[in-house]
DNA sequence: ATGTCAAATAATATCGATATTTTTGGAGAT
DNA sequence: ATCTCCAAAAATATCGATATTATTTGACAT
C-alpha cells in the first residue's frame, strides 16, 4: 500500500476490496449483463493491479455474477427468464428450510435481533435513505440466521443477491412498486415472533411469489 | 508454457489445472482438514506459478472447500459433524427438487443416458475400478441433469463433492460400507424409470440417510 | 464482391520480484 | 519462571513485465 492511508477506508486487502466494488457495480447494473470484464480496463477503474482484480472474478465467477471463459476472459453473467425463475424457485426452497429452523432454535435474543433489524428497515424506508437495500437484506437475512446453518445461509445471501440484481435491472433502480410490502414484512414478523413456522413460512413465500411474478412479467422470452 | 508440451495432457490453463488437482488433494484427504495451504509449497508441488496456485485457491474457497483467513493465507476447510450433518440435510432437500423436476422433464434421450451411467457405474463396481467413484457421481448426477435448472444442479454438484470429502476421510479411500448399495442404485433407476417422482426421491433421499446416519456414528460431537 | 489466410494487434494468463504483514524467537524486566 | 516487547524470519499480497493465446485487419486469390 501507498504511503498515504487512503482518504476511503481500506481496512481489508485490495482484493476483498475489488470484489465488493465490482460486486456492487454488476449488482447495480453499472456493469450490465453480458459485458466484457477486460482487466485492464478494471485495473484503472479500481486502481488496484490485474492481481487483485482476477482474483475478485474467479470469486465473483463462483457468485454466479460473473462468467469466465477459458483463454477468454471474463465477462458479467447474462440474465434471463429462466434464471430469474430458477432463482426464486432456488430461494423459496432454501429460505423455508432455513426458516423454520431458525424458529426451531428461537430464543429471546434473536427475537431482539429481529424487532431491531425491522425497524432498522422501517426507519431507512421511512427516510428513503439509499441504506434501505442494506436494512432489508439484514433483515431477511436476520430471519434465517438463526439456524445456525452456515452454508444455507450463504446460499440464501448469495441468492438475495442475485434477486436483488434483477430488480435494479427491471427498475434502474432500487424501486420497489408500492404494493403493502410494509404489510408483508409485518406480517413475516408477526408469526415469526409467534414461533409460528406455517404462518412464517406461507407469508415469506408469498412475499417472494408477489415481487417475482411483477418482475417476471416484465421479461421477454 | 514451456517449450516441450507436457507428457501429461494440459489441454487448459494453469489455473484450472491447478483448482483441479487441488481440488482433489483435498477431497481425498491428502490435504487433511484445517491443513495450512502455503502458497510456495504449493506451488513447487504443482509445478506452477503462484498466481495460478492462488486463484485456484480463491475458487475452493467458494467451493468450501478451502477457507481464508484474510492477510493470513489459505488452509483446507475443516470438518465437523454439524458441517457433515448440514450437507446432508441439503442434499436431501435439494436433491429432491432436482429429481422431482428432472422427472417433469422426462424422455426418451434422458432414460437413456441413466441407463447406460447405471450400467458403466455397475461395471466399474464389478471391476474395482478406481473410475468408480466418477461414475457413481456421473449416475447421480444424470438424475439431475435434466431438470435443466443450472443452478441447481451446480449446488448438487458442490454438495456432492463435500459428501464424498467425508467418505473419503472416514475409510482413508473410497469404502463403503457393502451394505446393498447396488440394489438402493435399482430402485432409484427403476423409479426414475417408471417417472414415479415420489417413489424415486423416497428411494434417493433413503439411500442418502441411510450413508449419512452410518458416517455421522463414526464422527465425534 | 466475397472468402481465406496471415500478419498485426489486443487481451489474457503466467511469471519473478518486491513490499507488506504476520509469526516466530529471544533478550530483558518484573 | 513468566510476561512484554522488539528484532528477525517467514509468508502473504501485490506489482510490473513477459509469454501465450485470441481477435482483428487487410492483402490476395477466387
Amino acid at each position: 500500500m501507498n504511503v498515504v492511508t487512503d482518504t476511503e477506508s481500506k481496512e481489508t486487502s485490495a482484493t476483498h476490496g475489488a470484489y465488493l466494488k465490482l460486486r456492487d457495480l454488476i449488482l447495480t447494473g453499472e456493469l450490465p449483463p453480458g459485458e466484457k470484464l477486460k482487466i485492464e480496463q478494471l485495473r484503472k477503474l479500481l486502481q488496484t493491479g490485474a492481481s487483485p482484480v482476477r482474483e475478485a472474478l474467479s470469486l465473483l465467477t463462483s457468485d454466479m455474477l460473473v462468467e469466465r471463459i477459458d483463454q477468454r476472459g471474463f465477462r458479467a453473467a447474462p440474465v434471463g427468464k429462466a434464471n430469474f425463475e430458477e432463482i426464486l424457485m432456488l430461494r423459496c426452497t432454501l429460505e423455508e428450510a432455513a426458516l423454520r429452523a431458525s424458529i426451531q432454535n428461537a430464543d429471546a435474543a434473536w427475537e431482539d435481533q429481529l424487532v431491531l433489524r425491522h425497524h432498522h428497515m422501517k426507519r431507512a424506508n421511512a427516510r428513503k435513505s439509499t441504506d434501505f437495500e442494506d436494512a432489508h437484506k439484514a433483515f431477511h437475512m436476520a430471519l434465517l440466521d438463526n439456524a445456525r446453518l452456515p452454508m444455507l445461509t450463504r446460499y440464501c445471501s448469495q441468492l438475495y443477491d442475485l434477486n436483488i440484481r434483477y430488480r435494479y435491472l427491471a427498475a434502474g433502480g432500487p424501486s420497489y412498486q408500492k404494493r403493502d410490502i410494509a404489510a408483508e414484512h409485518q406480517s413475516i414478523l408477526d408469526a415469526a415472533l409467534d414461533r409460528d413456522a406455517d404462518a412464517a413460512t406461507a407469508h415469506l413465500i408469498e412475499h417472494y411469489q408477489r415481487t417475482g411474478e411483477y418482475l417476471s412479467s416484465l421479461m421477454k422470452a
